[in-house]
RNA sequence: GCCGGUGUGGUGGAAUAGGCAGACACCCGGGACUUAAAAUCCCGUGAAACGAAAGUUUCGUACCGGUUCGAUUCCGGUCACCGGCACCA
């Protein structure tokens, strides 16, 4: 058959529409499976050459379990709130509406040209009010248990697109999109207590199939530590809290550190308590001005004010120590001030330098002998034990940490406590293209949430989307939108007109893929109960502490509030490597390496596409695009599409029985384990061992077009129907099983070594006996001259792999 | 600095409950077919030395060392690169 992927493809993905093939069934006796894939943004730029590779890799996945006998669901849509497209609108003014239908139409196009199995009929859009519908619907639920509020907050302001930012969005101290510069800013927002959630998003990963990257790095940014509160007296009378994972040190805390922002410092200056208060005001000044970008580059020297006037009273010893405030000590993070023990934390030790405050050892190496502080700190835990600490004297730092705490808590000094770094969600965004937040303020009652008959609360059409140069949403500007009436007390009200960021959206999809066309939910309770928890989820490492962790807490909260009957959202997860330029460089245009995948379609065809994506290497690595290496793959279906020329009407031959049975297998089990590029090897390999054998049957013919099937849809189809006239979907047939005593070959070749080296190789039945093997070495005519005259002293027999003679 | 990952031919990559390193493919070289080229097919292809040849030997999985009959795989140390976090007390 001559191989014309331009007439091939375009027919089979036609049919399967009309066949409707990939529907999931409603039919929730059948064994499900649900695959997903992180559903897109649909950009400008239109499809990237990295996008077919998650896509085809849960392609794959999915055509196979359906080959075996489950109800698949795999589902795509599109994430298309979000700047780029707004900012695009105010560039080009055109409405964000208009330019995402555009993008949508493209991706969708180009999806379909990659013959991915998707059901089509759950579409999904997070732009469509029937949709956000629900996410706002989750915003009010939020709200009324507590986990939505609104607060004057210090946000990250990129001024660059004039938004607030999460701090995840925060990254190298500038903005994640547009690399603009982000400064601290004042502002009234919505957050979300994802730190309610931080120990129970610590703990649900224990039992989920997670590679382990994805989980360490989720724990490492919610960042649990272990430790204590401690009371402090003051010569004020106000007492300091600080938070210490390193409460044994106690003994060593000669200053004080509080934040600039403390609220203390200011009670102080108004009670005239502090004598140089503005040394310190100016100092506050300075450090509010420092963007984190700033902060992050100033962290070599240290800086700081001591507060003239006021001193602390260690709880420990009763002496009495200083006061400073610091930039290096964060307001939002513990108690926003710390007990500086400088002989044994680094931070404290480079601040007691510059200041020349004292130094002292409370804890020395496992001998008991005093180590060098003078010229480090000392921060050795495991093996230290506590010195000049009185009733700690001797001990070893874990239990000298629990004594204390044990000794001050009987005075209500000290508790144990237990900190995260994770911060709530910064959940306001001052724009337009987002979903509008359901709230309405009321002078009288506050903050109001619709009624639910008012959702969804349709984002008006405006003609100007500029945010105002004070940071206000747009919609600010639209007076007939914001005034309206409060929905508890019926008088005048004002919406909120900031709108919900983009992960919003995107936190919940998953669920809606279950029952999309629902109007009276999130998805009926049967099709959620049915198809969650997500069985596989395939995504980038670049969403594990955004949209991971974000959507773990909502599934979490609609467990909570008895919507979602599964606390965890998804059973495993997976991620995939970057497809770089040939240059080895990440794609981009600034670089001159990028692939349109349109071209590679054109060219080769979409399942030449898929293929070379899946062979490119191990699927959890990056990998560099090599248009040389292509062809291979094409190559390779060619000989496919060549192969029905060799099928003939004598039987099998035991040989190549064998071969199937063992491809049968590898690529069964390489796709489970996401070994796509060993699968292919091995397909090619038993291609080249029929073009050897020089015939094969049709029967073998038609089990070879089914394994590579999910890899290669298209040629499949059209082989199937031409060569083997079969009226029926092979998308659609039943999986390939091998005969596990066919995998078996009889005889087997192994390694034979002398002391450990190499000396050759032997031909013996397979699961012989090592007394046989050993003989047979020795009759061997090679083998038995180096053995001449020599002793034996010890056989090593790996059964079918090699033996080894140790001789003397 | 901390956490995680990765270092294998000219290239992408195989192979680790320790057991024939380099599967599969790309590139390259030689040959067949062709007036010629492309395409296709066949052969070769880690390095070095010896040999007329079949072949033989030595070296070789970032580097140094250890355990072992045997190490790409395990252990200790070093270096390089990639990703994440970063004054988190």
């Amino acid at each position: 058959m001559k191989y014309d992927h331009k007439a091939i493809e375009k027919k089979w993905q036609d049919e399967w529409d009309r066949r409707s093939a990939f529907v999931a069934k409603n039919d929730y006796t059948l064994p499900k499976y649900y695959a997903l894939v992180e559903f897109p943004y649909p950009s400008g730029q239109g499809l990237h050459i990295g996008h077919p590779r998650p896509y085809t890799a849960m392609d794959i996945i999915a055509r196979k379990k359906r080959m075996q006998g489950y109800n698949v669901l795999f589902p795509i849509g599109w994430d298309a709130f979000g700047l780029p497209t707004e900012n695009y609108a105010i560039k080009n003014k055109i409405k964000p509406q208009i330019i995402t239908e555009r993008n949508i139409a493209t991706f969708k196009r180009q999806i379909k040209s990659l013959g991915l199995s998707f059901d089509w009929s759950r579409e999904i859009n997070t732009t469509d009010p029937s949709y956000y519908k629900w996410t706002q619907w989750i915003f009010i639920q939020l709200f009324k248990h507590g986990l939505a509020y609104k607060k004057e907050i210090a946000v990250n302001f990129c001024t660059s697109c004039k938004v607030v930012l999460a701090n995840e969005e925060v990254v190298g101290g500038v903005c994640e999109r547009c690399g603009g510069e982000v400064v601290r800013k004042v502002k009234s927002q919505w957050l979300l207590k994802i730190t309610d959630y931080a120990q129970r998003l610590i703990d649900g990963l224990a039992d989920l199939d997670f590679i382990e990257r994805v989980k360490t790095q989720q724990i490492n940014w919610i960042g649990r530590s272990d430790g204590a509160e401690i009371k402090f007296g003051t010569s004020a009378g106000d007492e300091i809290v600080v938070f210490t994972t390193r409460p044994d040190t106690l003994f060593g805390a000669t200053y004080m550190v509080m934040a600039p922002e403390h609220t203390l410092v200011e009670k102080w200056i108004s009670a005239g308590i502090i004598k140089n208060a503005d040394e310190v005001r100016a100092y506050q000044a300075q450090a509010a001005r420092k963007s984190d970008f700033e902060r992050t580059e100033l962290q070599k020297e240290k800086t700081g004010v001591r507060l003239d006037g006021v001193v602390a009273i260690n709880p420990a010893n009763g002496v009495s120590i200083p006061i400073f405030i610091s930039d290096y000590v964060l307001a939002t993070y513990g108690t926003g001030a710390i007990m500086a023990v400088p002989g044994h934390d680094t931070r404290d030790w480079e601040f007691a330098k510059k200041f020349g405050l004292p130094i002292v050892q409370v804890v020395a190496d496992s001998s008991g002998a005093e180590v060098d502080v003078e010229s480090g700190a000392y921060t050795e835990t495991e093996t230290g034990v506590l010195v000049n600490s009185d009733y700690l004297n001797g001990l070893s730092v874990e239990d000298a940490k629990k004594k204390i705490v044990e000794v001050l808590g009987e005075k209500g000094l000290a508790q144990p406590k237990v900190n995260y770094k994770l911060r709530d969600w910064v959940f306001s965004r001052q724009r337009y293209w987002g979903e509008p937040v359901p709230m309405v303020w009321c002078e009288k009652c506050g903050w109001v949430p619709l009624p639910e008959d008012q959702l969804p609360l349709l984002l008006p059409d405006l003609d100007e989307y500029e945010p105002t140069d004070t940071g206000e949403s747009p919609l600010a500007k639209c007076e007939e939108w914001v005034n309206t009436t409060c929905p508890k007390c019926g008088g005048p009200g004002k919406r909120e007109t900031d709108v919900m960021p983009n992960w919003a959206g995107s936190s919940w999809y998953f669920i809606r893929y279950c029952d999309p066309h629902c109007d009276n939910a999130l998805a009926s309770p049967e099709a959620v109960k049915y198809w969650m928890p997500v069985d596989w989820y395939n995504g980038g490492m670049e969403h594990v502490t955004l949209h991971l962790l974000y959507s773990r807490f909502w599934a979490q909260f609609l467990y909570d509030i008895g919507v979602l009957p599964y606390s965890e959202p998804y059973l495993k997860r997976t991620a995939h490597g970057m497809i770089l330029g040939e240059n080895g460089e990440k794609m981009s245009k600034s670089r001159g390496n990028v692939i349109n995948p349109d071209d590679i379609v054109e060219e080769y065809g979409a399942d030449t596409l898929r293929l070379y994506e899946m062979f490119i290497g191990d699927f959890e690595k990056a990998a560099p695009w090599s248009p040389a290496s292509i062809r291979g793959c094409r190559r390779f279906l060619e000989r496919v599409a060549a192969l029905p020329e060799l099928i003939s009407g004598e039987g099998v031959t035991p040989e190549l029985e064998r071969d199937f049975h063992k491809t049968i297998k590898k690529v069964t089990l390489d796709i489970d384990n996401m070994k796509f590029n060993t699968a292919i090897a091995a397909m090619m390999t038993l291609l080249n061992k029929i073009n050897d054998t020089g015939r094969l049957t049709k029967d073998e013919f038609a089990t070879f077009i089914t394994l590579l099937c999910p890899f290669a849809p298209h040629l499949c189809e059209e082989l199937n129907q031409t060569v083997l006239g079969s009226s029926e979907l092979i998308s659609l047939a039943k999986w390939p099983e091998w005969d596990e005593s066919k995998t078996v070959d009889e005889e087997v070749e192994i390694a034979v070594q002398i002391n450990g080296k190499l000396r050759g190789t032997l031909v013996i039945p397979m699961g012989a006996e090592q007394a046989a093997v050993v003989a047979a070495v020795r009759a061997d005519e090679k083998f038995a001259p180096m053995l001449e005259g020599k002793t034996v002293i010890k056989e090593i027999y790996v059964p079918n792999k090699l033996v080894n003679l140790v001789i003397k």
